[in-house]
DNA sequence: TATGAATGAGCCTTCATTCAT
DNA sequence: AATGAATGAAGGCTCATTCAT
């Protein structure tokens, strides 16, 4: 701790300035200024330790899809029976994303910026990846532990699980009170189980 | 009225070159300068028609919208038994997306943007609330006709389906090879069959 | 009265209208669209009557000119001693001023703009040289006949006067509360008699 | 401090430069380009050193009224006896406006600009204040000193003399050849100390 | 390692002017 | 006599990037 060289220190903290401006005014409108100045630092400095605007946004995407599945690992690690392991998955889950948490807002924003931005998506399908496989492997050993087996391909359910909950976000986006948590979480809770059914032996 | 008829001819080619490279580049990359050469004619005839870029974009937005709404609305009316009628609209509703429409990928990329921009979000909300709506009648008529009920609240019924084809896409402009068509499509019918269960009487 | 041809009409109402614009935002910040609008007409209609911009400012200016010059010349033909004719002169060359009409603020700008547009200069000189005319033979008249005589070169004297006028009515446009009315047509009446003496005979 | 005295250099160098530009071609029609070009920078260097073309503007009015207050003051400095001072500092406010310096051609135009940009006028009010308050105190001292009070209220002097003498600067702006320097000189000293009388014991 | 200065390309917008109708 | 449509040249401003220090 505080071994880093100052060099790192000051990349990180360009990261951390640059993730809360981009979260704040989206990547449109965030200039290299405005993150220099959120970091306290030159404009000059920002350069310095990303030789581009691209690099940078870059590196907070991967920061913040980092920080995102490091939650999502946590989110399936609770709960002691499968079904409540499960229902606290998916309120963890969705509570990330209705949270708006900058790092969730900025994925959100260069999530669409990527269409245009082919260096973006490997760090988002690297994410998307990551959190599928997490997903698989827990409600495979929590559900099919339980005696159940899926209803459609397994490599599939952990997507089909991401797709909801982020398109239902997208929801929330355009109008904030358009789903209830409790709602959500339900519904979810529901299809996810709709999705098994007991293994014939 | 009528004596110029080119103005409307020419503000909606404006409309439709807009949307051509507004889903080729990406908002935050269109200029009316490009808009301007796509639609063969000069910068300043687009503010004649358009006061402001905001204002040209609020107008491809609503007519994207209005376009996939429509198309959204003939999903349902196909089909003869309630099933296949479900399948057969699950399976246009996928396709709109899947096929990235530039209305789609438009519509995409602005929602990112209503984050930033509150002038966005009403067309938005619209399109999602009209949509939600005509999914919400066609489902209830098909599948309780088909002597079912919901098994979550009936309103949130057509915001999941949505939802998990929106979040679903989201996925699929990361990694085009992330997902299959018929994959998709089954699962989403197997989901939304899931969500009913037979009517106890 | 209403025999004129429309095309009159129209130019006069043009101008009227330009003048009424002008004096609102000022030269530099009137297009032709603000006077056309102001007038109810369309940009091309102002087109059709002036053919440029500068020519529709040139007949403003000098509609202006007239104007005030016509206000001057009633300001010399009241009171019945020399005096109070004088007296009654002055009051009423700074009251066109003081008020502020259409007239002087359009005036005013426009011979600033006339340090770099050599076209406007003729109205304003003429206009100068017309008002000096008309102070003079009346400055001449009321008091020479009362048996003065002026201390300055006698055709200085009229522009020494509208000089002082207009110098100060700068130093109300910049600050509307340095100077008070009754203040400065008594110092400038005292000035004016001071300027005479006595004839010695 | 002091470290990039380069910075503070280039400032002034723009000042000079729009100071230049401005009167050569007045507001209207001075764009950041022209004094970029003028001051053998490029545009984006204008703007880093003046946020807006506004602030430049005020800037440079400011450096103006500057200079010709600064050249005000040292015209009060000059004669020996009360009658040529007085003579020689008419003398020198009319040459200041005569010459039409730079400065005096800038004021002169942003004078008028004022009466539709608010921001504006403070440095000119400040600078009429300034200018008023030295005469006054020069005139008095010289005058008074000489046994001599005023016919008109001793604050409204200098705003009389100022006045008068850009009055008629305004005359000259409009016809060159309107006046002569002698006649004016001779004229104003006449009204200045015709604005005097012997005190009375 | 970091800063202030400067560049230059590009963007949105305004506007006088032209022209077919 | 007048209109709506369209043009094209600027204009002010933003911003990623470069560089000497």
């Amino acid at each position: 701790m505080g071994r880093y060289p100052k060099s790192e220190r000051s990349a990180a903290l360009i990261v951390q300035s640059a993730l809360r401006v981009l979260a704040r005014k989206g990547h449109a409108r965030t200039s290299l200024h405005d993150i220099a100045v959120e970091a306290g630092m030159s404009k000059g400095a920002v350069h310095y330790h990303f030789p581009t605007k691209d690099a940078l946004v870059r590196a907070v995407l991967e920061h913040a899809c980092d920080t995102v599945a490091r939650r999502t690992l946590e989110a399936w690690s609770r709960g002691n029976d499968p079904l409540s392991a499960l229902r606290a998955a998916i309120e963890e889950l969705w509570r990330v994303r209705a949270e708006r948490t900058d790092e969730v807002r900025v994925i959100a924003d260069l999530l669409a910026h990527s269409q245009h931005d082919a260096t973006l998506r490997p760090s988002l399908a690297d994410y998307y990846r990551y959190a599928a496989a997490q997903s698989h492997e827990h409600l495979m050993k929590h559900l099919v532990a339980a005696g159940l087996r899926p209803r459609v391909p397994a490599e599939l359910l952990p997507r089909l699980l991401l797709g909801l909950l982020d398109g239902l976000l997208m929801q929330v986006f355009v109008d904030p009170d358009a789903l209830r948590h409790e709602d959500v979480v339900a519904a979810v809770l529901a299809i996810a189980t709709a999705l098994f059914e007991p293994a014939t032996p």
